[in-house]
DNA sequence: CCAGACGTTGTT
DNA sequence: GTCTGG
DNA sequence: CCAGACGTTGTT
DNA sequence: GTCTGG
């Protein structure tokens, strides 16, 4: 299932859609891009974004010594295993998703979730192909949107950001994962990510029987606290019974180009 | 103890 | 058919 | 997830 | 790196 993404803000838009309200001011902040003077992994907007391509994501500021609670970093999508020597994209192993059932119990993601290294994926929207009757059709599915804005058509954002009102562009999907940072013979560190997945609910279940693990409001908070949170309260955070309902939109989409 | 696996999706 | 690369 | 390759010998 | 099977 989820192999495919679509994520087109610049970085700086991606930085003013993650923003984030401070409890004790009452304002927005913006998370910071993380520096790694190291390490050359770039983000490039995109609405075709398939394993190995780098993307914006969420990481607790406090796993990266940041000043801001939120950071953002640019991984690459596909989580490397520690164990990987010499080519890390050709390690064998697909790991661009991850089940959540047994995440526990699994030998490669069990490590990255008892050390606190939990992430959010943001992205306008995936793709799914449906494959239950009829041609095998890609759908594109995303979070409901203010009236007259279309994710997908970035003539209708608007894309205004402030410290007392936040974003009001498209808003973003919110996903969980898990990543790590593997260093190269070289010394080079590269930060990778899987995608959580789970039986799909009754929100698309017509379309494909697995979907990501969607986050919203507190779920995001509670996923990106990992010093409060452990994995395994976490991971009882994010059991389908108790998360909160998923509100989603979609349509058939042409191929992804571009 | 060491050796070997470690992953997913979808399809049959 | 099945694996790899993106 | 899809698209594209899937092979060899010999020569540079 | 870390767990499992023998």
């Amino acid at each position: 299932m989820c192999g495919r993404t679509a994520c087109t803000l610049c970085k700086e838009d991606v930085q003013k859609a993650c923003s984030y309200k401070n409890k004790k001011t009452g304002k927005y902040e913006l998370p910071k891009w993380g520096r790694n003077p190291k390490n050359k992994q770039q983000y490039m907007p995109s609405y075709n974004i398939a394993p190995t391509d780098i993307t914006p994501i969420i990481v607790p500021g406090t796993n990266f010594l940041g000043e801001t609670n939120r950071m953002l970093q640019p991984m690459m999508w596909g989580m490397i295993p520690p164990w990987q020597n010499g080519n890390y994209k050709s390690h064998g192993y697909s790991t661009h998703n991850c089940r959540f059932e047994g995440l526990l119990n699994s030998k490669l993601y069990s490590a990255p979730l008892n050390k606190g290294k939990r992430c959010v994926i943001v992205c306008d929207g995936f793709y799914e192909w449906k494959t239950k009757g009829g041609p095998r059709n890609p759908y594109f599915i995303h979070l409901p949107q203010e009236d007259g804005i279309h994710v997908e058509d970035s003539d209708t954002w608007i894309n205004d950001w402030d410290e007392d009102n936040g974003w009001k562009g498209p808003k973003l999907l919110h996903m969980a994962g898990l990543y790590e940072i593997w260093t190269s013979p070289e010394g080079e560190e590269i930060y990778s990510y899987a995608m959580i997945t789970m039986e799909s609910d009754d929100t698309l279940s017509w379309l494909h029987h697995r979907m990501p693990v969607i986050l919203k409001g507190q779920e995001i908070d509670d996923w990106l606290d990992v010093e409060r949170i452990s994995g395994t309260q976490a991971i009882h955070i994010l059991s389908p019974i108790k998360k909160l309902p998923r509100e989603l939109k979609w349509h058939p989409s042409v191929y992804p180009n571009e």
